[in-house]
DNA sequence: CATGAATGAGGTTTCATTCAT
DNA sequence: AATGAATGAAACCTCATTCAT
């Protein structure tokens, strides 16, 4: 809020005064300490993970004073969201452009594109996916994907299709499908995001092998 | 590891020292304000969450000194810990139990135990799912769970089904959807355990609806 | 409020539990670092004023440490004022009794009563009548002793006297030249109590010499 | 002290350069920026006490950039000491002319107008009144107040009346009611500043009723 | 064994002050 | 002269942990 205001009046400088230049440079350096703050947050927070950061921890990295960090964000959890949402948001841009300049918008063509830029960005990722619950009690990352998902699916209601299914249980289930393999991310790199997708693409398209709805899962007698 | 250190050292009392009688009561006594003191936890935690639970919280909830506290848990962490073990282990044998009992051995056997246990420690599981990673950087519940389902799934590759699927990988996954249908009732309480379970049997025997595959998921035109 | 509960409970504490003796240990510790912390106070008080004491001046000065201080005080404002009203009270029950022992509780009795237990506590006095109003917004000093003041005059509105006056506001100017005599010591020790309170109460039985009614204050003719 | 060399650097600026319009100009606008901030500074501390206001709460209310404060003061105290020294300046100036105009310079024709002036700038003079102290450890108000009337006082020592009185002292005594009267303006608005003159004149010239040296002023027997 | 008063490291946060623009 | 972003000292306060009883 108090960041908002100040992040806004940034926006708005170039606009209002008479004396565009000397703003401008004010300005200017304001956002580039801002920046400076969110790149350091990242990188501390990837290692040390969100709860044993502390806001002196971001400051240091950032190489800015303690003070600085309120003059840009009220608290950790607000430097976090602010990360996540800024991720969230060119999540979220990338997959619909991605999308759209494709062929077709399918459920693949979405899935690759969530995984390539989860990918890319997969520390924070893992952070998010695995620090969310402590900073807002609403799960940034899977709300969002699986809000995504389930606008996608509520498409396909509408042409009468997807009868008996819960759409949005549905779209929380894949999404669990997905944020599983990103944080499979947190401690293997590889398989990459395309081969990743298509595991998941074919577990979502067939399902599990029938095998495992017939076999025998446990050895005939077993101690713990 | 730590934790079943302090809990088996309470199993060890009675039998060693000499006046059995007497050390008999002190561990019986030992014994129940531990088990207050778990039970305090998991309330504290599934009220506050893990990260705003302070000690002294559970000691006041448990009725007991504070001090009293480090006589069993070395930690926060260490409580959290053991409970989970405790869950989980009976989680564990419940499942195998079950499974035991029944006709066959399948998948759907097992998820629907899973559902059901989690179901009934739904407060914990929520906690224990969304933060784990604060407390010890592996995932325990996911964990476990994943573990289980990769050894029941090698039964079935030993057979020399499941050619070209990653193991491994398939069972984070498949933890995943289970994972994300247990979050679920962080939120809401229905549907119940039984239910839950043939929604995600269904995804995961059938996958998706083809229509997912084929329609346009996305509206041919839209302002962010 | 929490020092209250805190130290109410310590009162309670020989008459509620049954091992009295181990109680009662504890419960004396706490009372005597209480009380340390309340000397501490005003020794620091009296030397910096209350502005620029510190919670960490206050604890170096008892010598205990600093988390000490919150587990009796809430803050700065609580402990000052709990000595505020210790010595109020003092001086409440001193003049009481003082004022019940003597042949005729005339106002002669109070002023004198008054000014012999602030010279005694006059470091604390002092603080009290400068710094009052930062703390609270209520200048507890002066309240008190306009409010003591304010009872006793009624006393004598019952009898019909002290018509046209306007009891309040007399109390309170009363309480004006009581507060300046105490405030005089701030900065020299003479005269003493009983001096001053004749001084103050030559005043208040006589008025100013009528010289000051009659007479020219001004010289004829002055640059400023 | 401080402030007058702030202050009176402000006047010689006209006369010291070259070009002579040019510096009036900027004299001018220095001059505009600095009674702003008294002006605002006037209505922060009315508002907020001297102790909760920040120099930035002046510098937003003055609207002016936060450097811009020390361009003109050293800090909060000293602009606290400036507002303070100009209204008693006034207030003295005012006092003098008024009691010359007056058919003669007796006390109740300075009160009167003590009263009338510190009722018309009441704000600033119950601040000054109650958070002096922590400024500068002088009184200035009282300290005023009481050397003006010293001052007044000293005039008729000289003729040999006065006899036996200690002048420094009573002149302290009769600032004591003063003060009083106007900080019971920080409550209540009324009565106003003659009625409130009257009342403190009646009590300075007849002394308090001589009931109040003869009734018992207490129950014969109460509970604390 | 249990207790809870005391501890102080470690975090958060504010705000007077500087200084490049 | 005016600005306001940046600074960091200095306060605040909490809470895990110890230890005498």
């Amino acid at each position: 809020m108090q960041s908002k205001l100040n992040y806004n009046s940034v926006m708005n400088y170039s606009s209002k005064g008479d004396s565009n230049a000397r703003q401008h440079r004010g300005a200017k350096r304001r956002a580039r300490t801002r920046a400076e703050l969110l790149a350091a947050a990242r990188r501390v927070f990837a290692k040390k993970g969100f709860h044993d950061t502390s806001i002196l921890d971001i400051t240091e990295a950032a190489d800015v004073g303690v003070g600085t960090f309120y003059l840009h964000f009220r608290d950790k959890d607000e430097i976090f969201n602010t990360l996540i949402d800024e991720v969230l948001q060119i999540l979220e841009e990338q997959v619909i452009s991605e999308v759209r300049s494709s062929e077709a918008a399918t459920l693949p063509v979405i899935v690759r594109s969530i995984f390539r830029h989860a990918y890319a960005e997969r520390d924070l990722f893992s952070i998010a996916l695995t620090s969310g619950a402590q900073v807002s009690r609403t799960i940034r990352v899977e709300d969002t994907i699986a809000q995504g998902l389930t606008r996608a699916f509520e498409r396909v209601t509408e042409t009468g299709q997807l009868q008996g299914y819960d759409v949005f249980l549905l779209a929380r289930l894949v999404t669990g499908v997905i944020a599983q393999g990103i944080i499979w991310w947190f401690e293997q790199d590889d398989p990459g995001p395309d081969e990743m997708a298509e595991s998941v693409l074919h577990l979502l398209a067939h399902g599990l092998p029938a095998a495992l709805f017939n076999e025998h899962l446990l050895p005939p007698d077993t101690a713990p």
